[in-house]
DNA sequence: TTCCGACAGTGGGGTCGCAAT
DNA sequence: ATTGCGACCCCACTATCGGAA
């Protein structure tokens, strides 16, 4: 018996058991919400923004999957090497990241996430980092039943974080205050969880997301046809003005009921134009487009602003009624909680 | 009976590779 | 040479249905 497995607490030591190395790749997902506590049964890790990578390792080699799953061994070669020198045996779970300076940058990573070959990810000039969270395999046993306390302990005594490798850290109870921080430093948010809850597959309610909000005003330019069982429209073209010119902004396609489709598919549709109301019309595929007199302003929730100006993991949250269009511009965040 | 979790379907930005234009 | 499309990554959200509470 592993000396770890000796030294669990008595109430604990029987949710462990002994299992074969498994295979299956089902990680568990945490859930977003809106209600923001603090709680001395929950502990909270900085949200990073990467790839989700699990782990596997038979004492000898070691292979990298995605949420998907698909093997990431081609991709990540250099997150795999370090996992490989260990002599126990483990199943961990955690973000692959890349940076751009002191924030991670998923557009970043999606460079190195395209390529499939060893050679070419080593010699790709993208550093990436590994930040592993959980584990659910040691030594033969499988602990998942464990609580979340005992299997963070586990892991952070059980490999050795160097180079790409690292622990990630959490704080305890505090998740407002953590959260407060956390968007002012620009994360994306965090991941609060269950301190007793043992790791499952799949969604989750032990996980939660409290993400850095960012909402803001957008006028709409126009919008698409729908697709499949869709009713009204599919999306609303959405832009923002700089000095006179108004620039597309991007699409916004949920968030909406089947009320809302309908309502606002008429009064888009009365308000059609045949000239496109943004200077740069040509970046919005032209497609089942239509454009409208820029009048109306809706309010959007989005992670934040891509590099082309369009808004990313965007949500419809209502009509602005009493906004003019004309003061609809591109704030820059200041992220709020 | 009501509520919740899982799933399907529709929508977004971005990257890359490859086929059609 | 340019454009379009699918496959993966990251997602948000609504509607529905069956089982848990």
């Amino acid at each position: 018996m592993p000396k770890w497995l000796d030294q669990l607490a008595s109430d604990v030591r029987g949710k462990v058991s002994k299992a074969p190395l498994p295979d299956d790749v089902n990680p568990m997902l945490a859930t977003l919400t809106d209600n923001h506590f603090s709680h001395p049964d929950w502990l909270f890790e900085r949200k990073l923004d990467g790839e989700r990578c699990l782990a596997f390792h038979d004492g000898t080699s070691t292979r990298l999957y995605s949420r998907k799953p698909k093997s990431l061994d081609a991709t990540y070669p250099d997150i795999r090497d370090p996992l490989a020198t260990h002599e126990r045996s483990f199943v961990v779970d955690g973000e692959i990241v890349a940076f751009e300076g002191k924030t991670t940058s998923f557009s970043r990573l999606q460079k190195r996430m395209q390529i499939k070959n060893e050679a070419e990810a080593r010699q790709s000039g993208i550093k990436v980092y590994y930040y592993v969270f959980d584990l659910l395999y040691l030594d033969g046993y499988d602990i998942t039943a464990l609580p979340l306390r005992e299997r963070k302990r586990l892991l952070e005594e059980s490999l050795r974080f160097e180079a790409p490798l690292r622990y990630t850290q959490h704080r305890n109870e505090t998740g407002e205050d953590y959260l407060k921080e956390a968007c002012q430093k620009g994360w994306e948010g965090l991941i609060a969880k269950d301190a007793q809850a043992g790791y499952r597959k799949g969604r989750s309610k032990k996980w939660l997301k409290f993400k850095c909000v960012n909402q803001q005003e957008m006028v709409v330019v126009g919008y698409t046809d729908p697709e499949g069982e869709r009713t009204g429209f599919g999306a609303l073209l959405l832009g923002f003005y700089e000095g006179k010119q108004l620039h597309y902004a991007g699409r916004v396609g949920t968030g909406f009921d089947e009320r809302e489709l309908k309502d606002l598919h008429e009064r888009l549709r009365a308000l059609e134009q045949d000239e496109p109301p943004v200077v740069d019309a040509a970046k919005a595929k032209s497609k089942g487009v239509h454009w409208v007199e820029p009048t109306l302003v809706a309010e959007i929730g989005f992670t934040e602003w891509t590099d082309d100006n369009r808004l990313r993991h965007p949500r419809y949250l209502g009509l602005r009624d009493d906004k003019s269009p004309k003061d609809v511009i591109k704030e820059e965040p200041g992220a709020r909680t």
